[in-house]
DNA sequence: AAAACGTGGCC
DNA sequence: TGGCCAAGTTT
């Protein structure tokens, strides 16, 4: 350091406006009118809001929040209105949108809001840090444009915008971003650069000669912005093979509540058995033993040398039938290929975690997509429904 | 610290 | 049309 006690000052004197008055002066503007959002340089907008916009975008697009965010909120206008919701509600309400867990984690904190801090959020980064579900990110984000805190929000816009601006190798991105944040009007400046990383500082052919920023962008200075930031190699994506039941009672099907931790935790399903890898080479496998699983007729008895395990997870012993066809769905970390078997049973209690849901409101029961997707193909396949 | 965790839109 | 990607967090 200098040991001059202006540095600081000068520092942000002469960096930081450089930056973030054009940048601000854009977003004045063209800012988008989003349903989350207030006007640029207006009063902050409800906290609530805030932090349900930021959670919901959370790894999503805006095209897929905005409607839901509109539905949510027409439903749960404020935060104490949220905080009363049953778990069964609020994670039928966020079906569709992925990453269950910031559902159950959206709860967690209105109810903590609720108990520890007067049903008021905190105003502080680091208060609003320590909810569940508020990462790095979100606290900064919603302390900045929420409270009009100076927070560093850093998030996938802010570092491709910082590390072209800057030809970065991204080693240091929230030093970057902190030296370019101004300290006022930081909410505005957090979604200034937002815009900009979706308008303009793209992933993808970048519209540099829109760029407000373009005169003091070295990565525009190289020729090549696209090259940050530096792209991860993208893992492998195993397949997995598992089986999902239809078992029907008169107009209800089976549903089940799966379990609140991992893979679509605390979500309504249909009945499926375990995913498992699927075997490296089948063929050359040697033949699996006669499985006399499911007893009687169905799938696992009919020798089509399809293998043991796939009645694994049937809720009933039943006379199931094999659907034409699978589903194909692709997570994050794997891709899933289901068989859908089908039975139909007369008397049958729905036993623990399930319960007998009507067919014809199948649509409100909140499934996430794998299932809606199996749902609809049982609907209009299969005869025993 | 790497891996788990979803989905829909876009080119 | 299949891969890429999005306003990340948790363990």
């Amino acid at each position: 350091m200098c040991g001059d006690p202006c540095h600081r000052a000068a520092v942000s004197a002469k960096v930081s406006p450089q930056i973030a008055a054009p940048l601000l002066a854009w977003y004045d503007a063209n800012a988008r009118s989003l349903p989350w959002r207030a006007p640029p340089g207006s009063p902050p907008p409800d906290p609530y809001r805030v932090w349900l916009s930021e959670v919901m975008l959370q790894q999503t697009t805006v095209a897929a929040v905005r409607p839901r965010f509109e539905s949510w909120v027409a439903r749960w206008p404020t935060l104490a209105d949220f905080a009363e919701a049953s778990d069964d509600d609020v994670m039928a309400a966020w079906a569709g949108l992925g990453y269950y867990a910031r559902a159950r984690n959206l709860l967690k904190c209105a109810r903590a809001v609720a108990a520890d801090h007067g049903g008021r959020f905190p105003d502080t980064e680091a208060a609003l840090r320590a909810l569940p579900g508020l990462g790095d990110y979100t606290a900064a984000a919603v302390a900045a444009i929420a409270f009009g805190r100076r927070a560093v929000v850093v998030d996938a816009n802010v570092k491709r915008v910082v590390t072209r601006l800057f030809a970065d190798d991204g080693g240091n991105i929230r030093a970057l971003a902190d030296s370019i944040t101004p300290d006022d009007r930081a909410g505005d400046f957090a979604q200034a650069m937002m815009d900009l990383g979706s308008s303009i500082c793209t992933p993808r052919a970048p519209k540099c000669l829109l760029c407000p920023l373009r005169e003091d962008c070295a990565g525009f200075a190289t020729g090549d912005p696209e090259a940050y930031p530096a792209k991860k190699a993208k893992a492998e994506k195993p397949t997995r093979h598992g089986t999902i039941f239809w078992l029907a009672r008169g107009e209800d099907v089976l549903l089940v509540r799966r379990p609140d931790k991992g893979l679509l935790g605390g979500m309504r399903a249909l009945p499926s058995g375990p995913w498992t890898l699927a075997h490296p080479h089948p063929s050359a496998a040697s033949p699996l033993p006669p499985s006399p699983i499911g007893r009687g007729k169905g799938p696992a008895a009919e020798g089509g040398g399809k293998g043991e395990g796939e009645m694994e997870g049937a809720p009933a012993q039943a006379d199931w039938q094999w659907l034409d066809g699978e589903i194909v769905h692709v997570f994050t970390h794997f891709r899933l290929v289901c068989r859908l078997a089908a039975a139909r049973v007369e008397a049958q209690e729905a036993g623990a975690g399930g319960e007998w849901w009507p067919v014809a409101r199948l649509g409100q029961a909140g499934l996430p997509t794998l299932f809606a997707k199996a749902a609809e193909k049982f609907r209009r396949d299969c005869d025993a429904v």
